[in-house]
DNA sequence: TTGAAAGCGCTAACAT
DNA sequence: ATGTTAGCGCTTTCAA
């Protein structure tokens, strides 16, 4: 900067106000030094600019998601993205991989990055870290999980009603031991499912059997080993209802291995719709959340935030959608 | 750091002393700042840090990626993580999904956030931005393309192996009519993949058919595309050889679409072994590429790199392999 | 073993 | 319209 300064014959403060387009500077200066700037290709110090001021933007966001494996993350972490990008942000991803002690260490690195704000989908509802994080003013919204006590933006969606409408489906196509298998029950969404899958098979007047409930770790050897012990049953279930993705994907390789027809021996339905969900063997019923969407308006909720920090705390819950294809 | 400092009675100097362990302090006195530290849950400021000295690592990595939808890069970054968190690295995440300008955008922004080090798996091999960060002494490893006529770490795979064994499997199984649906041209992976292609054919004295070449954007929408117009083709091939794993999904799409039967009317075998390949219709043949360990190894080569700038670089060329299931 | 002070690259009063 | 200057929070000589 001091290059271009002298360069130009101005002073630093003059370039600064060229750079951010601040103050009044002389048509003819400006363009002098504009000039300069690209003869010299400088590139301003992020970091400096970062450091010396809370007031100005850094345009840097921070991204903390549970499992970067799972599509469902990445199409949100999409969304986020287009939104960023327009407008002019960067983004550190964290991904703590279901792992608390890094997500600690993230939670960590956040703070300390001087970042303008943060959208978060936590381990649990009841991180202390991330609570005071946004007590201390950081503009924050949660997405796909909330923060217990916490007046924060929130993007989720209907989970309850979204596994209420799987089941309610199977329910209606003649099954009578639906099986459910969770994932984490730490996560907020495994037990709202739970909650939608209990309330359909009550609604509907079905017993809710304990032994057809299976809780997981939200991953594909979870859906694979739970599935496998359902199979196992002496009464085994005529149809299932899987937590996530992940689990699904496990689930159909432990029903293809007991070598049973889907969906004749037995059906499924999947939370989460994916772009090879109409690949598979048989193509997927599956319960489709905008992931997309929940990633651009978290985003465009913090980016607003950030402009106006006082506007009152919106929680959006968005609806999910019941994609009939052939594993029902 | 002032207040941790007038608080156990020293200079800032000393307590920046026993946050990095550098310099010798008394025990005692670096017991009573770490406990002052401990009180006032004191966070340092990574901004600041990575300002001031150029000489002392900062702990930020730069990761550039052109597509997080592709799983193939998910899990190359699964490892770069994996080997960044161990050695307490943050990312920096920059996704430029396919999109130069975007890729401008934030190679931009890797510069000016003063990184310690730079993975990148460049739109194209001539990118003059990136040819100059490395020129300029930013230590810089590729994955999965390289820069041209420029030495620095890189970390591939031998693509024109890897698709001369799909190939040559489908030909031994009989094939004749084998056509390719290859990802951007101007990617080099692309070009190998295509070398291998033609050098199967030709090894097997197969003619090679320029209407069964079809070139496309990487994407599913481009695999959907061109095998609905190859299967229109009034002599389709009787075999395809996708060369990612989205273009294998549109295609997979299109031959379902066609109503064809895999393998009987079509066989297929794709470039990239997904988690979901083996619930795919029918299980999918298909090249697997150790994705997670270029991740792994790539960020072990720039740990290396950035504690020993001087070393000659290394160009690593990783194998892959035939998994045969029930496409082909 | 410790402290004082310069300065990393920038912004934002405050002057002029 | 432009310049001067004081920091932002830290590291790193250099002295004591």
């Amino acid at each position: 900067m001091n290059d271009i300064a002298r360069k130009a014959g101005v002073s630093i403060a003059t370039v600064s106000r060229v750079m951010n387009n601040s103050g009044s500077v002389n048509d003819e200066t400006r363009a002098r030094i504009l000039k300069v700037i690209k003869d010299l290709k400088y590139q301003p110090s992020r970091v400096a600019k970062r450091l010396r001021s809370k007031s100005v933007s850094s345009n840097l966001l921070g991204v903390l998601i549970p499992d970067i494996q799972n599509p469902f993350y990445v199409e949100v972490l999409r969304g986020i993205e287009d939104i960023a990008y327009t407008n002019n942000y960067a983004i550190l991803m964290c991904n703590y991989s279901q792992d608390e002690k890094k997500e600690k260490f993230y939670l960590e690195i956040l703070q300390s990055e001087s970042i303008d704000g943060l959208i978060a989908a936590p381990a649990n509802e009841h991180d202390v870290q991330l609570k005071n994080m946004v007590r201390e003013g950081l503009p924050v919204v949660c997405v796909d999980r909330g923060l217990e006590d916490e007046d924060v933006d929130i993007v989720v969606v209907d989970n309850r009603q979204g596994a209420y409408k799987a089941v309610a489906h199977l329910i209606k196509l003649g099954h009578k031991r639906i099986a459910y298998i969770s994932g984490l029950q730490t996560i907020p969404s495994s037990r709202y499912r739970e909650q939608g899958y209990m309330d359909a098979l009550t609604e509907y007047n079905l017993p809710v059997l304990p032994e057809l409930v299976r809780h997981g770790d939200s991953k594909y050897e979870g859906g694979l080993e739970l599935c496998d012990e359902l199979l196992s049953l002496q009464e085994p279930p005529d149809a299932i209802f899987t937590g996530n993705n992940l689990i699904t994907l496990g689930a159909l390789e432990s029903i293809h291995t007991h070598r049973l027809r889907i969906p004749e021996d037995i059906a499924i339905v999947g939370f989460d719709d994916m772009i090879w969900s109409n690949s598979l063997n048989p193509p997927l019923t599956a319960i489709r959340q905008p992931a997309y969407d929940i990633g651009k308006r978290a985003c465009e909720l913090l980016l607003q935030r950030i402009s106006e920090p006082a506007r009152a705390c919106i929680k959006m819950i968005l609806k999910t959608e019941l994609i009939i294809r052939k594993s029902t």
